[in-house]
RNA sequence: GCGAAAAUAGCUCAGUUGGUAGAGCGCCACCUUGCCAAGGUGGAGGUCGCGGGUUCGAAUCCCGUUUUUCGCUCCA
């Protein structure tokens, strides 16, 4: 346990020494869980947008992309489900510094009421036999009659209360009721606070006239607006996708981890629209989908799981995760869900507009159901860094540090090092540059001996390194070394090309 | 948000009972060498996280605060 602490702070100072990512406003002290991508960070995120992209928009002639905006009408979130589901009342017990939500406490204490007046309602079921009726019983019934009273008064005061976001009342009731800590029977409460999950912003610049805005939680609602936007003018027919990767805002209480739980991240996801009841088909197919194309990167099958929910969320009726080893464990990395024809049809409801789609086969009109794959980019960057990071120990027993990155997604895919900074052969180099640098990536180096070069591009990823020397000015031949075995082998230079293609090549690592 | 720990040069860290701020690596320049981090010379870089207090004097003691890490909690 303690070695994988080591690692994951190896991992997080290794991101910032070699360029990958800063605290944000770091010369004012960081902002909590916000971070910058550098200089090589910006390179590698990009690089994994894309790899995401082309294999999702451009190899499938049924899905296309989108760029929705970040800021979105607020009735959206209102359908969405995200006004409600993300403003949870909390409150925390100060003997046993438990958090629980204020709201559930008070059900919870509402539903052992109601299990009071049906076990009243049993007992009297057992006694009278057959000639018992339930309704009569309930209706006439003091004992019971009480109870249910009770609970109504309850639940309908916890309504008002947080209808009217009075949360000062939900925590009198919970006192009223001496609603105790299920664990430790602690009455020593806070006050009830509430905690928006949503980022609040204004549109319009004077205060009085703005109208409330939220910056959105995901991604997703951008698609769904859109959807008879892309089927109409894209000329789509079911099944088909819509693809976009975008930042999105959540407030988080508690965010840690490194770039694993940001307040503002970024997504990529997908909404594949489907005929209804052909849901569970693609479901299995999109699952099998982004488990080949994550195994695509060689990270380590045995660094992938499934997890299927048990518990599902408003929207779905069948969800997975696809995990993946961080240096802190398994967690979360991508969502595959089934979200029915929740969000559309809410949609549908909230806007008055129809959001359907014609099928010519069956002649006959339906809301899609929604297949969604979700992965966070920062997650995916975290876990290919923390992945590719090696300490190795050399066959002479020295050691060096590495980073094995994909080279596809690899910030920089060649350095060009001329052995010495004298006699052209610098010169040589930023020719061999000049010529690369139309199609990758490419940096220079001449600083230092020309080991210590070749373990600084280790350290950086450079999954390939190219020496200028005496001869190379002779016959137009280099030495290619590469960084994951630390073999070399001269080629000429008008090989290079097709030498870094192949190394890089989006094909070659996806098909 | 609660509890614990930490914060000194770009990085890793010393800094004695309170007495003018240090090392190694890295960085920059020049010289030398040249295929796996190891040569020489010179140089830049720090209000010791921030704010207050005690003291003749604070990196050091006290209080507050910010950030980070760990545990709890939360996570459509």
């Amino acid at each position: 346990m303690a070695k994988q602490e080591d690692l994951f702070k190896n991992v997080i100072s290794h991101a910032k020494e070699y360029g990958y990512i800063f605290a944000s406003s770091e010369i004012y002290d960081g902002l909590s869980a916000v971070y910058d991508y550098g200089q090589n960070g910006a390179e590698l995120k990009k690089n994994i947008r894309e790899y995401w992209w082309k294999s999702m928009v451009q190899l499938n002639q049924n899905i296309v992309g989108l760029d929705a905006a970040i800021l979105m009408h607020p009735k959206t979130w209102k359908a969405s489900g995200h006004v409600d589901a993300f403003n949870d009342p909390l409150i925390d017990n100060k003997d046993s510094k438990k958090r629980y939500r204020a709201d559930v406490l008070v059900e919870d204490y509402a539903e052992k009421i109601l299990q009071k007046a049906q076990k009243e309602i049993e007992k009297a079921r057992k006694r009278f036999g057959d000639a018992f009726d339930e309704e009569q019983f309930v209706e006439t019934n003091d004992r019971v009659k009480r109870y249910l009273g009770q609970r109504q008064e309850i639940l309908s005061r916890l309504a008002d209360s947080l209808t009217r976001e009075d949360l000062k009342d939900v925590k009198a009731l919970i006192e009223e009721l001496e609603i105790a800590d299920p664990e430790t029977g602690s009455k020593n409460w806070t006050e009830v606070r509430q905690f928006n999950l949503m980022f609040g912003t204004k549109l319009g610049a004077s205060s009085d006239t703005a109208s409330d805005l939220y910056l959105r939680p995901e991604t997703a609602q951008g698609i769904f607006v859109n959807f008879s936007n892309v089927q109409k003018t894209g000329r789509m027919k079911i099944p088909f996708g819509i693809a976009q990767t975008g930042k999105a805002f959540r407030n988080e209480i508690v965010a840690r981890q490194f770039i694993f739980r940001m307040r503002e991240f970024e997504q990529m996801e997908m909404q594949f629209f489907v005929r209804p009841g052909d849901e569970m088909k693609w479901y299995e197919h999109w699952k099998e989908e982004r488990i080949k194309w994550h195994y695509s990167l060689n990270l380590g099958k045995e660094n992938y799981r499934f997890h299927d929910h048990e518990k599902l969320a408003h929207y779905a009726n069948a969800a997975a995760d696809i995990e993946f080893n961080f240096p802190f464990g398994f967690k979360e990395l991508e969502g595959v869900h089934s979200r029915t024809d929740f969000d559309l049809k809410a949609h549908e409801e909230h806007s008055g507009r129809k959001l359907r789609f014609f099928d010519p086969e069956l002649n006959e009109n339906y809301v899609p159901y929604v297949i969604e794959t979700s992965i966070g980019l920062d997650r995916m960057f975290l876990a290919v860094l923390s992945a590719s990071l090696k300490e190795e120990t050399l066959e002479d027993g020295s050691t060096r540090t590495v980073l094995k990155l994909p080279a596809v997604l690899a910030p920089t895919k060649a350095a060009i090092l001329p052995l010495v900074k004298k006699d052209g052969l610098p010169e040589l180099a930023q020719e061999i540059i000049d010529e690369l640098k139309w199609d990758f990536q490419v940096q220079y180096d001449e600083k230092d001996a020309i080991g210590r070069r070749y373990r600084r591009q280790d350290a950086a990823g450079t999954p390939l390194c190219i020496t200028v020397d005496h001869e190379s000015l002779e016959d137009r031949s280099v030495t290619v070394r590469y960084r994951d075995s630390m073999e070399q082998k001269r080629v000429d230079i008008k090989d290079l090309y097709s030498i870094i293609k192949e190394e890089v090549d989006f094909r070659k690592w996806l098909e």
